[in-house]
Parts: structure tokens; sequence; C-alpha cells
DNA sequence: TAAAATTACTAAACCGGTTTACTCAAATAA
DNA sequence: TTATTTGAGTAAACCGGTTTAGTAATTTTA
């Protein structure tokens, strides 16, 4: 049984393929196509198992019902889980997912995006490893749908979906303080991102609000490229410390990760001097030693909005502004 | 500027679109193209930044450079990680790739399949959730290109990559032998598939070797679909044995993972008493108590296999047979 | 010098849909 | 009875590529 395509069915029907069309578009009414007809026509589709093929239609009409989710690693859980939500509420409004890795690697997303329009991809959500407004207008151009998560532009009028940074960095930062931490040290990636600044902001403030003062050199800047490197150094460089630090906050998931991997394996005697607070949530945050009290991100609603956002770009051409969503701070 | 089209080239260069699509597609040469041309067309398509537009190309060529990646829930680690591989592999061989979540659902995984059809995506990767050849071989249909991993359907021609079943559930079972456990759970899947059974038969003779005899009521099978509640009750119902277990075998991480979760919520006292074995890593395993010796899959290996099987289906119509390939045991 | 080969290029079909602007016959309205 | 509306359907353009089969002019060969 080969493939049938419309043409087929209107020469085994003896009407013309616009009848057809209509008939299985469910506008045969609307065309007044007599029920006969109409019957006719949808018994040999249904017998021939007649399914439209989607190129064709994307072609005809200047839409392929794709959307593209690109990320720095989809292997990430913290991109898995939402991965997973954004596939879920796409295929609510018949779109399909499209995934793509960057790596971190500007050079690499500016690639992949040319190749998601290249195939007419519809619209892209996307965590990009972009470090200003400029580059990412260039790589993502003017008029393409698009909706940011995770990191955001400054000064922009585009969509994203954020967490409340600077109020999860207080909370986190506090419930360290509250356990009697003064020396807490932040570990953050090389960014020049709002969500990364309003993070530092809030940690900062805490700070000042419970009258520690803010010290420069507690403070690790790690490259998001090199991170289990960077944050190896960081944390030996942290422990031959004279005064050491005795917590620390950190701005993302992989780089607690690699911290209490480091930790264990190089420095498995400090493992039970130190306490750690977390963005993003991990399983392993369970179970590990230190524990790590962590900011959940609400990734079901964060998928939601990203695909309703960027379908409203799409179907209706309007680009509803960014809006942040608050964590769940898990206590452990 | 808006979008160029070959056409749009053609009327600008003053030729014909099959000259200017013989250009672009290198064949100007092969094609007697006078240098002048070529070189005039190449020069109009830079400057309009010209990228074919794939879903015509697709269209045309009756190929859409799409694989898709089919897998209950991409939000697993392992599947996660698979799927970056995946990516990486499939875009050096000029393919995008489609992600879909089944949730375990035969229903839901035969409509993603055929959605990919009526996509016109050349192929797809598949953990299926389908029990039997019969159910997959109606959902995929004949002359779809496939290919299986994770699972694999018995009496079968398919490609599929997998791992060393048999060996890898004796190796884990072994070591909670040398651990000097008499008393070894199995905490199984329901499922009649031969990777299963296969990890099933492992455990089964690694036991018999061992002189320790198979009892079935060490043995809790599990619904894929509820996991969650299926592994609560499993370990409920194990601890309130009057001769408890006092190791398990996992056949999944999923599995694992739940069961650390119950044992540490609900029966912490008895989490010291155990000792854990398990199909496929996690990163928490580094730190969970109980600690959890578990089976490591290739997974850059298996993504690659995947892709290179799935284009050889693809390209060149050959299909490979399956393989199996070695885990790599990670002791805790 | 006529026939054959080469160079440089093109018209048009095709892929499989969607959609606009018609046609023709029958029914209704004026 | 004629004009108008409605019913039922179609031809053909279009989306943007690829590809086959060809043409006309020039060059080479016999």
């Amino acid at each position: 049984m080969a493939k049938i395509s419309i043409n087929k069915i209107a020469e085994i029907a003896g009407v013309s393929k616009t009848t057809v069309s209509f008939v299985l578009n469910g506008r045969g009414d609307e065309k007044n196509i007599s029920l006969k007809t109409q019957e006719k026509i949808l018994d040999i589709a249904k017998k021939n198992n007649y399914k439209a093929n989607f190129i064709a239609r994307s072609l005809s009409l200047g839409k392929s019902f794709t959307i593209g989710f690109v990320v720095p690693d989809i292997s990430n859980p913290f991109f898995g889980k939402i991965a997973k939500h954004i596939e879920t509420a796409a295929e609510k409004k018949g779109y399909s997912v499209m995934v793509a890795n960057t790596n971190e690697d500007i050079s690499k997303e500016t690639n992949i995006i040319e190749g998601f329009k290249a195939r007419q991809i519809d619209g892209i959500i996307l965590a990009s490893a972009s470090i200003n407004n400029n580059q990412l207008k260039t790589m993502v151009g003017k008029d393409y749908p698009f909706v940011l998560f995770d990191r955001f532009l400054p000064d922009t009028e585009d969509s994203y979906i954020g967490i409340n940074n600077y109020e999860t960095a207080q909370q986190l930062t506090n419930i360290l303080i509250k356990k009697g931490h003064k020396r807490i040290g932040l570990f953050s990636v090389t960014s020049f991102l709002p969500n990364i600044l309003e993070r530092i902001k809030g940690y900062k403030d805490s700070l000042k609000d419970s009258n520690i003062k803010y010290c420069d050199n507690l403070v690790y800047e790690i490259d998001p490229k090199n991170i289990k490197s960077g944050v190896k150094n960081a944390i030996s460089q942290m422990i031959n410390e004279t005064d050491p630090i005795t917590a620390i906050l950190f701005l993302n998931n992989v780089l607690t990760a690699e911290a209490i991997w480091a930790i264990n394996t190089i420095y498995p005697d400090h493992k039970e001097k130190l306490d750690f607070a977390s963005f993003d949530n991990l399983d392993l945050f369970d179970y590990s030693i230190p524990r790590v009290t962590s900011a959940l991100q609400p990734s079901e609603d964060i998928a939601t909005y990203a695909v309703n956002m960027l379908c409203d770009q799409i179907d209706n051409n309007t680009v509803n502004k960014g809006i942040q969503l608050n964590t769940s701070i898990i206590e452990r």
C-alpha cells in the first residue's frame, strides 16, 4: 500500500483535488460539497489510510508547525524537564519540537538558529548563550518569533520566562545566614546577564541586611564553557584560604553538582564542614553531603508559558512581555 | 530584507531557476555553467543572504533530513544523555532531531509515530513501549526506517542497540553476593521483552552459580506506568517480610531512584541495612544511602550507533542487525 | 564542408498540498 | 418570465525547490 496523495483520492473519487482538499479539511459543508461526495472522499481516505503530507502542507501554508528548543545541554535535568513539558504543551497545540544543544557556544547557537530558520521552523524557545542584545538580535534576526527562558537580556522588549532571581537569591542566602554562617561564598558563572546580576544583588543585599560585609574574594566566577575544571580550581583555592568559607551559594545546578563531586572526591574531609545552597534543583541534592538547599524552578509552568507566548507571537503576532515566576525553596 | 527565493535570484541574474539551482548546489561545473554566470549567481545569493527553503527541498526530494527520537521520558537523564549525543551525531550528518515522549503509553506512541510519518520524518530512534513484534510492526509499518534501543523485541531482524543484559545482570548480582548477601531481591518492570528477560536470567544464573536458591517472592514486578506507587508498595511489602531482603538488584534507574526515595523518606531506619545494584547510572547514586553499584550504559556509543544504523537504512536501505554494547560497572 | 560533439543554458514537469476565482445548472425571487 | 441566488464543483496558480529532456550556438572532427 503505497502512500496515497490527495491527487490519487481525487482520481479515484472522480472529483477535483480542490474538492478533496476541502472535504479532508472539514470545509466540505462550508464549500457546499454534497454529502454524498463528502462521504465518498472520506471513505476512500479512510480505506487507504490517507495522512496528509505535512511537508507539502507546510510549503503551501508557509508554516511548519514546528518549534525549536535550543538549550546549552539537553542532558541537564533542568533543561530535560522543561523539554518534556514543552513537548507536551506543544503537542496540544499541534506543534512538534526540534531540539538542539549549543554547549554554551555562541557560534554553534548561531548555526543552529540559521538551520532552524532555513527549516522554516515557526519559532524558537531559547536559553541563549549570547551575552548581549546585539548578539542576540543579529543571530535571531528581526521578525522571527522567539521566547527566552532561563537567561534574558537587559533592556529588551523580548518575551522571556524567568524566575524571581533577586528574591530567590535572598531567600537562599538568608537560609545560610540563619544556619550561622558568616563567610558565605558565591559560585557564579561569568556573565553580564540580568538574571545572574539579579542573583548576585540578592546575595549581596541579603548579606548587608544581616550586617555581614561583602567580600570580593569570596566570589568565584566560572567560565560556563569549562565548568568542571573551573569549579575544581575554585574549590581548591577556596579550601586553602586562611579564613575559609563555610557555606556557598551556587547560581546554577551544574556549578553545584561539580562542587559536590570535587569536595567528595578530592577533599572528602571538608564535606561535613560546608553548607550549600543552589539555584535549580537536582535529585542528588536529596542525598549528597553537603546537603543542598535548592530553589526549584517551576518547569511545567515555564514550559507552558513559553509555548503559549511563542504561539502568541506565531499566530497573533503579539509579543508578550517577560514574566518572572516564583521558585520553591527546598530546605535540606 | 524579505526572504529571497531561487526564483528571485534567477530573475535578478537574468537566468533560469534551473541554472540557479545547479550553481547553488555546487553542480555548476558539472552542468557546464560558465564561471561568469556562476559567480554572478553566488554573488547575488550571498548579498541577499539566501538560505534554501528546507521545506521546499524536502518536498521535492521526498526527504526531510529529520530523525525522530521517541522515548518514554526525555527528562530521564539516561534518555537525556542519549538525546544529546543523538543530536550531535545527527547534526554531523545533516539531520535534525525531533523528540517526543510516550510516557510508556503505547497509544500515545502510536500517535507520535503516525505524526512523525506524516511529517515525512526519515526514520526514528525508538525506546518503545510496545510489548511484541506485531504491535511494533503495525505501529511502525513496513518499510519505515527505525532503530530500537534500550528495549528490543524477540525474534526480529530489526536493528537495535542494546547492552549485554545477561552479563551485566550477572556482574551486578555477583557484586551483591560478594558483599555477603544471600537474600537478594529483584525489582523489575512488568515486561516480556528480551532485555528484561535476559537481565532476569542473569540474576537467576548468578544466584545459582553461588548456590543461592532463587525465590519467586523476592521478585517484584512493577508496572512501568505507575512506578512511583508500585515501588512504594513493593518496598513496604518487602520490609514487612519475616526474613527480609538485604540487597536489591534494580533493572532500571527509575525503579532505583524511587526505591531510594521511599527508603529515605518512609523507612529511614532501614537505609543503612540495604545494598543496592542497578542498571543505568544516575548521578545521585554517588551520594545516596544506600549507595548504588550501577551499570553505566555507553550513551555516546549507543547514540552514534543508533544514528549510523538509522542512516544506513535511510540512505543505503541496508538494515544492520542488532548489537549489544558493554556496560561499565561503577562499584560503590 | 558537412556531421558530430561540446558548451551554456532553459522549459516544464514534479513533489503534495491550499486557495482564489471562476463555471454551469438548478432553484428562488421579482 | 427574467434576473438573481444558491448549490456543487473545478481549473489553475502558488509555495520553492529539483530534475529530465531538450535547444541553439559554437567548436571540433572526418
